[in-house]
DNA sequence: ACGCGTTACTGACGCGCGTTACTCGCGTGG
DNA sequence: CCACGCGAGTAACGCGCGTCAGTAACGCGT
C-alpha cells in the first residue's frame, strides 16, 4: 500500500518548527519574516517528504475554489459540428491557468440536467455559460442570487457580462465584400435557427449591409440552416427553386461546404456563376474548391476574453457589460466581381 | 450583502435535530433507520434554506474529490484541426456525470507546464492523459507511484490502462478497399509526424495490407502529413514530384482535403485518375467535391470508454490494459475502381 | 423488578489547511 | 531597573462535513 501523503504537520514535524510557520513560508505570506534559516529547514523538508499541499483542504480554508465552470449549454449536433470549440477552450483554460485557476467542464444534456449546484456547492467560484438558452430559469436564479456568471454568447434581457464575436459587424464585412463586388442579389443562409442569438445577429448583419447600399431586402433569398452541412445542401435547394441570386453569403462555414455542394449539383460553378462567403473561417476553408472567402473570428481570444472576464468579476473588479471580438474579411477564390461589372472602387 | 450561505448545521437546528441526523438523511445513509417524522422534518428545513452541501468540505471529509481530471498534451495545432476533440470531451463528461464525477480539464503549453500536482493536490482522484508523449517523465512517475492513469491514445512500454481508436485496423480496412479497387500504386500520406503513435499505427495498418495482398511496398509512395490541411498539400506535391500512383490514402481527412486540393492543382480529378481515401470521418468528409470516402471512429464512444476506464481504475475494479474502439469503412465518391479493371468480387 | 435488545438519535473527533491572537526572549531607551 | 518594542514563532480555532462510538428512552419477556 501507498504510503500516507505527507501532510504540513509532518513537514512542520521534520523542520522543527510548527504548522503555522510551515504555512507562512510556503505560502511567502506578506508581512511575516521568516529567517533565512529557518525558511530553508522548511523547504529542504517539504522537497524531502515530497510534500504537495492538499487543495481541497485548501480550498475549504480559504473559502475559495479557485476554479472556473464552464457550462456549454450547445446540443450535441452544435458541439459536434464547431470545430473551433476546442479552440475557444484552450483559450479559456490558459487563462485560467494563469491566474491559478481550474477550469471544471460541465456539458448538459438538453432538456434536462442542471448546473447550479456546481457553483451553489461551492465547487466553483465562477461560471461561463457557454451558448445560453432563453428558457433557462435555472441561470436567471443563479444570477439574481449574485453568483459570477459569464456568458460567452449572448442573451439579452439578462444583467451580466458577456463576451462575444461581433456577428453583426462580421456578416455587414461579408457582405459589404459582395456589395463591392457588384452582385445584388445575394442571398443568405443563416449558420443556425435564429432562436439562436448568434444566427439571428448575423442576418440583421446582412440586413444592414443591405440597406446601406440601398438593396432592397427579398424574403426569396433567405434561409435558415441548422449547423451542419447538410441543412445547406438543403438550404442552397429551397432558395434556388424560388430565386436565382447571383451571390451567396452563408453564415457558417460548415454549412456554406452543404452549400457549396449543393450549388455544385445545381450546375452552378462558384464563383463564375455564383459567388459566396461563408463564416467563422475554419482551417480546412482555405483548402476547398474553390477556397472559401470567409469571417474569420479570433476563437481562441473568444476563450481567454471570457476567462478573463469570469476571472475579474470574481475578484470584484469591473468588467464591462459587453465586449465583443472584432472579425476579419479573408477574401479567397469563391468570390468575384459580377459577370459583366465594373468593380467600383474601394 | 448576500446571506451567509446555509450549512447543515442550519439545517439541524431547524429541524431539532443533530447535524450527525442532518448528513444521514441527506445521505441516505444506508443501515440507519430514520422515522419518516424526522426526515421530513430535515428535509424541509434543508428545501425552505435553500441548503446545498458544501461540496469542497465534503471532499475533505471524504477524502476523495469526486472528480476526473483530462489532460491534454497535444499542440495548439492539434487542436485546432481536430475537429472530433469536442465530439470525445462530450462522451467524457457525460460518462463522467453518470458516475456523479466533474471533469477538470488541464491544457498544456507545450515544452512547460506540469500537471502532476492537479493529481498530487488531490484535486482529482484520476488522470485521464490525451495526445501522451515519449518523453513524459512526470507520467512516468504518476504511475509508478500508483496514482490511477488512463491513457487516451497509446503509450508503448508504460504499463497503464490505455483506451483508442484501432488506428492499424481502421487503416487497413482504407487500404484493403483500394485493392479490392483493383488499385496497386497506393501512396500513402500520414496524419501526422510518425512521433505521434497514431501516425505510425496508421501507417503500419497501410503497410500490412499491402503486404496481405502481395503488393510491394514503394518509400517514395509515402510522405508525411502533420495535422493541418496545408501539410497534405506539401506533401501530395513531393509524392507527386516523385511518382504517380494510382489511389491514396491519407490517414486524416483534414489533411486529404489539402491533399485533394493538391491533386486538383496538378490537374488530376478524383476519383477517375486517382481514389482518395481519409480518415476520421469528420462531419464535412460527405460535403467535399467529391465526397470523401473515408474510416469512421467512434470519437463520442471514446470519451465515453475513457471516463468509465478510469472510474473503474479508481473504484478498484479490474480495467482491461488496453482497449481499441472498431472502426468502419465509409464509401462515398472519392474512391473507383481502377481504370481499366476489373472490379473484384467482394 | 430486572436484564436486554432495539429504536432514535447525538457528541465529538478528524479531514488538512489558513489565520488570528498570543507568548516568549531579548535588546534598549528612559 | 523597568517598561517597551520587536523579532520569531506558536497554540488554537475555524472552514463544513462524514462518521464512529456511544447514550437515553422504551418495550418486552421472565
Amino acid at each position: 500500500m501507498p504510503k500516507r501523503r505527507p501532510t504540513s504537520a509532518d513537514v512542520a514535524a521534520m523542520a522543527h518548527v510548527s504548522r503555522t510557520t510551515v504555512s507562512f513560508v510556503l505560502n511567502e505570506r506578506a508581512g511575516v519574516k521568516i529567517p533565512d534559516d529557518t525558511r530553508r529547514r522548511v523547504l529542504d523538508a517539504a522537497a524531502t517528504l515530497g510534500y504537495h499541499p492538499n487543495s481541497v483542504a485548501r480550498q475549504l480554508a480559504r473559502g475559495a475554489s479557485r476554479s472556473l465552470g464552464l457550462v456549454l449549454r450547445q446540443s450535441p449536433e452544435q458541439v459536434a459540428n464547431d470545430g473551433l470549440l476546442a479552440e475557444t477552450l484552450r483559450g479559456l483554460a490558459n487563462a485560467a491557468r494563469e491566474a491559478d485557476h481550474r477550469v471544471l467542464l460541465e456539458t448538459l444534456v438538453p432538456g434536462e440536467g442542471s448546473y447550479a449546484n456546481l457553483v451553489r456547492s461551492g465547487r466553483t467560484d465562477g461560471l461561463i455559460v457557454s451558448g445560453p438558452r432563453y428558457d433557462d430559469e435555472e441561470l436567471v436564479q443563479l444570477v439574481r442570487d449574485g453568483f459570477p456568471v459569464v456568458i460567452q454568447g449572448t442573451l439579452p434581457g439578462l444583467d451580466v457580462p458577456s463576451v462575444d464575436i461581433d456577428n453583426e459587424a462580421g456578416a455587414r464585412l461579408a457582405v459589404e465584400h459582395l456589395l463591392a463586388l457588384g452582385h445584388r442579389r445575394i442571398a443568405c443562409i443563416t449558420n443556425a435557427p435564429l432562436a439562436y442569438t448568434a444566427a439571428s445577429e448575423r442576418l440583421t448583419g446582412y440586413r444592414e449591409a443591405l440597406a446601406a447600399a440601398g438593396v432592397a431586402e427579398e424574403p426569396a433569398l433567405i434561409a435558415e440552416g441548422a449547423f451542419d452541412a447538410q441543412s445547406g445542401h438543403r438550404a442552397v435547394a429551397e432558395i434556388l427553386a424560388r430565386t436565382t441570386p447571383d451571390a451567396l453569403f452563408v453564415a457558417s462555414d460548415v454549412v456554406a461546404i452543404g452549400a457549396m455542394a449543393g450549388l455544385r449539383e445545381a450546375g452552378l460553378s462558384v464563383p463564375r456563376d455564383i459567388s459566396v462567403v461563408g463564416f467563422d473561417a475554419i482551417p480546412l476553408a482555405a483548402y476547398l474548391d474553390p477556397p472559401l472567402t470567409t469571417i474569420s473570428l479570433p476563437a481562441y481570444d473568444l476563450g481567454v476574453t471570457a476567462g478573463r472576464a469570469i476571472l475579474d468579476r470574481i475578484a470584484g473588479r469591473p468588467v464591462a457589460g459587453r465586449t465583443l471580438l472584432p472579425t476579419e474579411l479573408i477574401v479567397r477564390a469563391s468570390t468575384a466581381p459580377r459577370h459583366g461589372a465594373v468593380r467600383w472602387p474601394v
